[in-house]
DNA sequence: TTGTAGGCGTTATCAA
DNA sequence: TTGATAACGCCTACAA
């Protein structure tokens, strides 16, 4: 059926070591015997048993990626991104899609940990506790957030609030309303926290909406309360509520970005085609996978001859387009 | 380190065998042996080692699902749709990106064929052969594609053009475009044949052209050659063209849609939200996903006692949502 | 009902 | 340089 290692060793007249090191380490073996081997190998059509191989060694060359949800383009971005670096380090790539639930966040993780070499984490939501725990049992880094001191690779989100307040206050804006995203996200409580902390120091009043759900519908719910609250701008959690939240404002007869200016975290391939125009942060995406995963490389390496540990550099977040009434260029 | 059957054995004072039933067939063992066992397992937080289960059993429980673009959210909704029920029929869903790349494409097969029990293929560009080959390998199911006798789960393209073309004749466009995609891309020949076909015995002139890739870039790249076809219409082969054809067709000072209309096929999230407005062909994701899961499982089924085969049940196209001049809602 | 033994495909160790 | 042999962790006859 299955073509074995035992079927190439057969038809080269050689014992399966050897074809295991004429595949493996040509060098450590017979110039003959690894052309005789090589050329059974393919002519069986012979592929190594990942699995075994992996039972055997304790390496199965693939590293897990866990992200909340897959059909959101920020995650859909960073997979790409990831997969593009693991490839170029010999690594498969196992992306995980956890649907935004803790509880298959963690089954996910039991399930992959025996598949995997170690896991790159977009896990916002999972308890610090959890992390931790499979963190002590395969390698992790942890993508966009901090956790103990678990390796990983960030955002400097208070650099990225910094721009888009910056950009807003250009723009005369002094009443600012936040719409928070889900209680439990990490970037969530950063993002606040930055905000809070900034608008306090240069005189401007917040207003805090929120929690909602990061999705166009959580947008439409928190519109109201937002016209209530009559700031002249709004940042939102992320692209879909800035969606949600434009649509329902416009329904309204409020005028985007004349009477209030939307401005929404990460972005979706479409969003600058809005019309009424949003304004788009977007995060670094490719950058941002292929450092997590020459970090993950790195720690795996690492294993190798422990002792020593790493930590990632923080990444810049970058306003990178805005169709505000005064576009204006930030990188 | 790593917890294994033995050391819940040792723990509960019983061969390691027994471990392996009290939790896989825990009616085959003792009450008091089977509570021994599992309390057991729970304390030391054991956890099976798929790995080594699927070299001894062939069952990996893990499907490999393989898209072209992981990011286009039609092949986003799939995996969602496949993974959800995959789910249910406690199986893990493998996806793998193959960057619309043939080459990638057999390679990301090749390592992932010992790691999975079936594969769900989203190849629009591999050749016939390839996937043959496979197929003989591994159980194979393809979607949106036929090849050969191999189970396949398809849109009903022709349906679906049907649709699309009785509603630009509803709004009476008789000289009507299409914007084909890649040209290697299966289900592009099949609806510009239904395209011809239908055009013809309905009497209505159709002009084609690209072909073009299949993004925002291939839409503005064919904008002026429609413009110069003088058609009333345009169906693009995906949302992606469309998009790029509107942007470019309004920035030459034509309007859509009261001049021009637009259609195109899949669907993104955020399309209906356009302006000018973009009419949009959705597929039932979700659907189309889990019909695919269930032909696997059963084929996989099938397998233990070879010698039937099943083919799957034809789906229909849904034109969902329209925003042109005259809305109409298909279903 | 339970334990023992063998095997899944590979790699690593150790002799030869 | 090569070939037995053991081991990886689990499962399943088969025997007790």
């Amino acid at each position: 059926m299955t073509v074995t290692i035992r079927d190439v060793a057969r038809l080269a007249g050689v014992s399966a070591s050897s074809v295991c090191r004429a595949l493996a380490t040509p060098d450590k073996v017979r110039a003959a015997t690894r052309d005789r081997v090589q050329q059974a190998a393919a002519q069986l059509g012979y592929h190594p048993n990942r699995v075994a191989r992996g039972l055997s060694t304790g390496r199965t060359g693939n590293l897990g990626l866990v992200v909340p949800d897959i059909a959101n383009p920020f995650f859909s971005g960073v997979v790409k991104a990831v997969q593009n670096r693991a490839h170029e380090c010999d690594f498969s790539v196992l992306p995980a899609d956890t649907d935004e639930d803790v509880a298959t966040e963690i089954e996910l993780i039991h399930t992959l940990t025996k598949q995997v070499d170690g896991f790159l984490l977009c896990a916002p939501r999972a308890g610090d506790e959890d992390l931790r725990s499979v963190s002590g049992d395969i390698p992790v880094v942890m993508l966009n957030r901090r956790v103990g001191r678990i390796p990983s690779v960030i955002f400097d989100n208070a650099d990225g609030v910094r721009q888009v307040i910056t950009h807003l206050v250009a723009l005369r804006h002094r009443r600012i309303a936040y719409v928070a995203g889900p209680k439990t996200s990490w970037v969530n409580h950063e993002r606040a926290r930055a905000l809070r902390t900034l608008t306090a120091s240069m005189g401007l009043e917040l207003v805090e909406a929120g929690n909602v759900s990061p999705t166009y519908v959580g947008g439409v719910a928190v519109a109201d309360v937002l016209l209530a609250a009559s700031v002249t701008a709004v940042i939102a959690y992320n692209d879909m509520i800035a969606l949600g939240l434009i649509s329902q404002i416009t329904a309204r007869g409020v005028r985007v970005p004349q009477d209030i200016s939307v401005v929404g975290f990460d972005d979706i391939p479409t969003a600058d085609l809005v019309n009424p125009p949003l304004t788009t942060v977007s995060q670094p995406k490719e950058r941002f996978g292929r450092t997590a995963v020459d970090l993950l490389v790195d720690v795996l390496g690492d294993r190798e001859r422990p002792g020593s540990s790493r930590r990632a550099a923080p990444m810049q977040l970058v306003v990178r387009k805005t169709t505000a009434p005064n576009p204006k260029e930030f990188s």
